[in-house]
DNA sequence: AGCCCAGGTTAACGACCGCTAACGGCCCTG
DNA sequence: CAGGGCCGTTAGCGGTCGTTAACCTGGGCT
């Protein structure tokens, strides 16, 4: 046996394919029965792994929110001391995370409404401590820039960095390379 | 009588509430009902102007493809012979586009699949147009870049822009001025 | 004055959808 | 070999939603 991901589970199946469902069509726009036909069981199978759709939905979101802050956390530590670095090291975190995961990206900021409030609160506060490694590290490289200025800098490259959905027929490399540039270049003219 | 815009026709109360909707909720997510009693009638009183409930996004998504065509199609024609200018020109209109229409832009790239297969395919003809419009000049600017960068490139600023839905406290100008410098970043970043 | 039509109303239908109920087979355990 | 979860199945309920039908009304044209 390989040290590589093992067998998923069915309930990481029917994640995996919601997640693809609900970026594709919409929270609203996927059915049950679409959702256990994509995992080849059908629509009820579906309540012996979650409590409804809506938990689908909430597991999802809290999952990648958490493991944004968990890696972001992870590589502001690793390169500690040296913002420039760090500052690297998020883009690139963030690039991964883009194109490997580009329904969950599209989920991110587009169904977290659909949630109820107890999730939403939660998914919204993971959000805003991953932005906050952000806008901590950008203005220790440009401390004359105010803090809500950066903090809308921030996200704005977060919307070009999760631009991938938007096709490329160019070659992942190419596609991180790139985004890199344009990301760096965007904050760089923060001060200039 | 002032030449400032008449007062707005049933039709286009209807328009702007549901694109307000749609954009809070999705398309899915709005009924009727609310819709009609955010103009001040009722549910099925919509369809003494409107086709149905597609419609309304169809009319929605096709308007604002042709107004950003137009638009940028405008600004090239007057700044036509210097790229720099032209590219200056069509970020200034995109940012004025993001803040005026909020809500139209979240549609634009989110509800696109709940429309019909014609409808679709106008829309995103005038969107291929409209990107068009930025590749040509970027390229001009920048000729030793692959065509395929550039679009991707393009996109990704697209994204930049568009992501002023996220809220900021920052107060209209700031943030308009902040963008720019942004997107001028990140495209500066292309050759370097 | 009479009429008509634009622009509303309410009632109701049919489809769909999320979810529950009731049931069954398979495999693992004692 | 008995039994009991685990993991499915199908049937069906209840609610919602888009849309249509049928009806009403007030203002402008003839």
């Amino acid at each position: 046996m390989s040290t590589r991901a093992a067998a998923p589970t069915r309930r990481e199946q029917i994640l995996s394919e919601a997640a693809r469902l609900f970026a594709a069509r919409g929270f609203h726009g996927v059915g049950v029965d679409e959702i256990g036909a994509a995992v080849g069981i059908s629509g009820p199978g579906l309540y012996r792994h979650f409590a409804g759709k809506d938990a689908m939905l909430a597991e999802l979101l809290v999952g990648i929110s958490e493991r944004l802050l968990t890696g972001g956390r992870h590589r502001v530590a690793e390169a500690a001391g040296d913002p420039g670095r760090v500052l690297s090291s998020l883009i690139d975190g963030h690039i991964d995370f883009a194109l490997d995961d580009r329904a969950l990206i599209t989920l991110h900021d587009r169904e977290l409404d659909r949630l109820r409030e107890a999730d939403r609160k939660l998914v919204r506060q993971l959000q805003r401590q991953y932005v906050e490694l952000w806008v901590d590290v950008v203005r220790e490289l440009h401390p004359e820039v105010g803090e809500a200025e950066v903090r809308v800098a921030v996200h704005a490259v977060f919307g070009l960095l999760n631009s991938t959905p938007h096709l490329a027929a160019l070659g992942r490399e190419a596609v991180e390379s790139l985004l890199r540039r344009l990301a760096h270049g965007a904050f760089g003219a923060l001060s200039a």
